[in-house]
DNA sequence: TTGTAAGCGTTATCAC
DNA sequence: GTGATAACGCTTACAA
């Protein structure tokens, strides 16, 4: 753990100065080739890598991204992590990634951290709606503070006016609920996901929305609410087919509430679709492995990532241009388990 | 896009000297509660936060903790970051995550920038085991540029002297493989790893060693290299399946080898494990929905990097204490995929 | 084509 | 208790 290598100890070595070290490393102003060539040799020699710090110090700005999620052990996100990671890695940037777990507290923990390592923007999926007065306040005082470009994604906050990038959730489960009413069924069950965030409600007014359409009534009984978690979805879900009479087909409002909703399906021996049908917004992992028909909406997850972060990237070049607001195209992929039989 | 505030701008607003203001931040030294109350206000007035880059200049250490991973989409290594995620940030320090893609270059050029970063210590799962001559002199040098502690986890690279999480790979297949025989499978087939990797040998080896033990034959035809990854292993697994002729049980080398193999297997309706059994080592994800018997070797992956994060915070404060190796226990958890019918 | 010097926002070392 | 002042390692005018 000795000291590091400096800009000076190479310009020593090198014998030059440290203007020159550093025209070199940056590859900008003018420098004889041969003192170039000197340069590079120690710095490799000394392995020298200039320090992030105190460039950013400097030319205060930072090469930082943040990205702040609220889960990082769902699988849907960590697909959207390698879009975002694949773009902003390519055109040099720095990822730093942290997780609020779902807790808006931990949102305004972790937006302390990002402001005070200068970030230059950040890729937020928000861990609440922040739809309330006080919220609202709160939220947007933490994003102006960072005074960087910030991409809001997947997870809209009304009434902020950054750039964004969603899918239509609303659209989306009315597909999902319309595939089903199209292959004959009448009483159509959903568990929805968490009322508190606006995907999960705006799924559920899509769901709502099919079934008005189609003159079809809901019952109270037949909606479950698995707040976008496995478990919960798994013990709710469990409780209803215990019942004498539950619906035989369902609008699953996420991958979570799919998982949660199957192992119940399967814990009774349940056939799909014989038994009981569904459609899924999102799918599970390695849902392609069990030769089942799981019929989902697809989205590109990944493109989402990719999309945001490319988003950030062009808002550095052009920070006060309009904002964008890009919504990314889904569609039910048909596998059957929408079929009635 | 305006200047940040910076400690200067409190210590002004606040009537004091920049000194005090660092010295309310920090909570070291003396200074009367009444100017600190006062620090305080303008600090909050102004959302203050510290110059991260600012202060590692200046105490020559940072607070960021590298994490660097082969692969970051798939469910065993998400469960790694959370538990390693909580004890970092419960210590303060701040993540900075990059995933290798199981690409050794990738593993330099990132272990670069953060070395640029002047990470204040690093958890590292090498994309490859650098063992040949040459890899192993540029890795060695890599780790030694950064002048930090380094935890290596998950798999050890031979000859590097660091303090280490692993498994025993070698006793866990020999567990697995041992489950086989117990339940009476006289001929067992194995999808093996990546054979570039010692963790891959390993558990190759283990295998061999249980079936040795017990003296049963290993054809050559009943090996399949499924490179630890999901769609090779389905291929492969699939040609086998074709054959006239194949093993009824199976030892497969990682969760995904393991979503392969029953990706092939169910694709051919076969049944688990009336027509073909198999013990895998680590187990996919969701695998408690299908209600279907999965027999795995369960590790505690989440304390694997907590293990790793503690070992990695502990050296900060003991520098040359002697070097820790850290065994993390496995065992088959039965489910009944194993059994003989 | 190169070097000198100032400055970036902190902390640490002294004085007072 | 408090405040100048000098680092920390880099970039960037400005000179030469």
């Amino acid at each position: 753990m000795i000291r590091n290598v400096t800009i000076q100890d190479i310009a020593r070595e090198a014998g030059v100065g440290k203007t020159t070290v550093s025209r070199v490393i940056n590859g900008n102003g003018y420098v004889k080739e041969e003192t170039a060539q000197r340069v590079h040799k120690v710095m490799e020699k000394y392995h020298y890598q200039p320090s992030a710090a105190a460039r950013s110090l400097s030319r205060q700005e930072s090469d930082m991204i943040g990205l702040l999620l609220p889960e990082i052990d769902n699988p849907f996100f960590s697909e959207m992590i390698q879009g975002i990671a694949s773009v902003v890695e390519r055109s040099g940037f720095t990822v730093m990634l942290s997780s609020s777990a779902n807790t808006p507290e931990r949102d305004f923990r972790i937006l302390e951290s990002m402001h005070r390592q200068r970030i230059r923007g950040l890729i937020y999926v928000p861990a609440c709606d922040y739809d309330d007065e006080e919220n609202y306040g709160q939220i947007k005082v933490a994003l102006e503070q960072l005074g960087c470009p910030v991409v809001i994604l997947d997870r809209p906050i009304a009434r902020l006016d950054y750039d964004c990038v969603t899918t239509d959730n609303f659209i989306g489960a009315m597909s999902c609920t319309q595939t089903l009413i199209d292959a004959g069924h009448k009483r159509i069950g959903v568990v929805a996901g968490n009322m508190e965030l606006f995907i999960g409600r705006e799924r559920f007014r899509g769901f709502q929305k099919a079934l008005e359409r189609a003159k079809l009534p809901l019952k109270k009984e037949d909606i479950l609410y698995g707040e976008f978690d496995k478990q919960i979805t798994y013990e709710r879900v469990k409780e209803m087919l215990s019942r004498p009479d539950y619906p035989k087909a369902f609008f699953l409002s996420n991958n979570l509430s799919e998982a949660g909703f199957l192992k119940a399906v399967f814990e009774r021996n349940l056939r799909i679709p014989e038994d009981v049908a569904f459609v899924s917004f999102d799918k599970i992992s390695n849902q392609d492995i069990y030769n089942m028909p799981f019929t989902y909406l697809e989205r590109n997850v990944r493109d989402l990532g990719e999309q945001a972060a490319q988003l950030l990237i062009r808002r550095f070049d052009d920070p006060d241009g309009p904002v964008q607001k890009v919504v990314v195209i889904s569609k039910v992929i048909p596998m059957g388990s929408e079929r009635k039989v």
